[in-house]
RNA sequence: GGCGACGUAGCCAAGUGGACUAAGGCGGAGGUCUGCAAAACCUCUAUUCGGCGGUUCGAAUCCGCCCGUCGCCUCCA
């Protein structure tokens, strides 16, 4: 298959160092506040990776770290009087909460920073002694300029990210683009013993050292949002490079567009967030799935309730494709389809054409079972495909007082199909017109009459 | 200021030199079915790809300029 490589600027044929595992390390959460959908967009993508690697025979081991340890759970913990663990603790339910809800595969791995800083001490120490970090005034530097081909993946050079003027002179700095490694501790601040004093570690060593621990000194695929390439990503190169001497740290780069809601990029720090749960009390998992995989992985995605609200409706059909049928004739067949499908997966995981073939599809079976064919080969192909980009064909789960209502509504059903016999119509479309305004929408058929709750739109 | 991406139908969104007389979805129009609906199915819904030039036998696709939108350069998926 072919990937787009950040690092090379361009596709490339995906290989993996060993035959018979992928080793995938996806940048996860910093769990201080609920999970988003753009979160959930990029858990998506790289999971409907993995799906895929995983249909073509490939076993793939995904790592996925938290970063429990940062300013803003800092922060947000004291303001809130809670514990730093109590509050990581809180989102990282929260978190897996809502990736299982999207039919999210869990990863092999979730190592967390404050349970790896052995791993982490040990990568500084030896940066330190290969020259290539330093010690000053209780914190740790990187010292970017002992790296020649540093800016190498976000496509930059030093003297151009000095040209952004936006960064802080640190007089502790030997060069304004060093990037911490180990922050000194301050008080009231949780930290952790060093050789260079207590404190905690900085952001980017951390993946450095949890995928070193995990997957060993060479990645074939690194994912993550297109706002970790610099410098987040750019750093773990740099640290992980100098310090094992294996190049390239990770094979592939791999980095999805951005959702936006607006005008403006979804951020914590813009505050225009939506939640994973308050979409999900809205809109089905597989409509977030879709919705998220019916553009391009790399483009940025615009995020509004009229979209997932659009793609809710278009699943009404595929859905209507997996009900029995009972024709007899020829089977349709979907073998096309599934070449098609293949093909745009192949092709650096083009989804939104991938998720056309299962409309195709759809279609193709439904017409079917009017022409009175055999549909059950398409079905389980559709089903198949289907699985490969994480859909379940489910219907909206009923809640509670939906439940509650139902055997009154299959009473005024029952009494409307009485009235529909004794050619009664005015009345039956009465109840019918009511059920309606209560969010009930019924179905007339040789087989009788189908009700289901309207998902909202 | 530097780096980069993008601009395709009312909306979302593939396609990136010739099979494009441009996928798929939403919405809209008409039809089949139905007591009427709904659902499903059928037909139609961009002579055109931000604008202007250029390269080419041929461009939505390559090049240049212009206009517009967005991202990164600072925590972020």
């Amino acid at each position: 298959m072919k990937l787009y490589n950040t690092l090379s600027g361009r596709l490339e044929e995906f290989v993996p160092a060993d035959a018979d595992e992928v080793k995938m390390y996806v940048c996860g959460v910093t769990p201080y506040s609920s999970t988003h959908v753009g979160h959930a967009l990029s858990y998506v993508v790289f999971d409907t990776l993995r799906r895929y690697l995983e249909y073509t025979g490939y076993k793939v081991r995904h790592v996925q770290n938290f970063t429990d340890v940062d300013d803003k759970i800092i922060q947000r913990a004291q303001e809130s009087g809670v514990s730093e663990d109590d509050l990581v603790d809180e989102f990282i339910g929260d978190y897996f909460h809502a990736m299982d809800a999207l039919n999210i595969q869990r990863a092999a791995e979730y190592p967390r920073a404050t349970r790896e800083i052995p791993r982490i001490l040990d990568a500084i120490a030896g940066l330190i002694d290969r020259g290539h970090a330093y010690p000053a005034a209780g914190d740790v530097y990187f010292r970017v300029t002992s790296k020649d081909d540093y800016g190498k993946l976000s496509h930059r050079t030093l003297d151009s990210m000095i040209a952004g003027a936006r960064i802080q002179v640190d007089e502790n700095k030997e060069h304004p683009m060093d990037f911490v490694l180990w922050k000194g501790a301050k008080p009231g601040e949780p930290s952790w013993e060093s050789p260079w004093g207590p404190g905690r570690p900085g952001w980017h060593i951390e993946c450095t050292a949890m995928s070193l621990e995990y997957l060993g000194e060479q990645l074939d695929i690194h994912g993550g949002g297109q706002d970790l390439v610099f410098p987040h990503h750019e750093n773990e190169i740099a640290q992980s490079e100098c310090y094992t001497g294996a190049k390239p740290f990770s094979r592939y780069w791999m980095h999805n567009g951005l959702l936006q809601l607006g005008s403006d990029k979804m951020s914590k720090s813009l505050g225009n967030l939506v939640s994973v749960a308050d979409a999900l009390e809205e809109f089905t998992p597989d409509a977030m799935r879709l919705y998220f995989l019916s553009s391009h992985y790399r483009s940025p995605l615009a995020y509004s309730d009229e979209g997932a609200a659009a793609v809710e409706r278009s699943l009404e059909r595929v859905r209507h494709a997996l009900t029995p049928g009972n024709g007899s004739g020829p089977q349709v067949d979907a073998a096309e389809h599934r070449a098609r499908f293949t093909a745009a997966m192949e092709d650096d995981l083009n989804t939104p054409q991938a998720v056309a073939v299962l409309f195709d599809l759809a279609r193709d079976i439904n017409r079917g079972r009017d022409a009175g064919q055999s549909i059950d080969d398409g079905q389980s192909t559709l089903r198949e495909l289907g699985d490969v980009l994480g859909l379940t064909f489910a219907e909206r789960v009923s809640s509670a007082s939906e439940l509650a209502a139902a055997p009154f509504i299959d009473l005024l059903v029952s009494v409307r199909t009485e009235l529909r016999a004794a050619r009664q119509f005015a009345l039956a479309d009465q109840i019918r017109d009511s059920l309606a305004e209560q969010g009930v929408a019924l179905e007339d058929s040789a087989q009788g009459t189908q009700w289901q709750y309207q998902s909202p739109s």
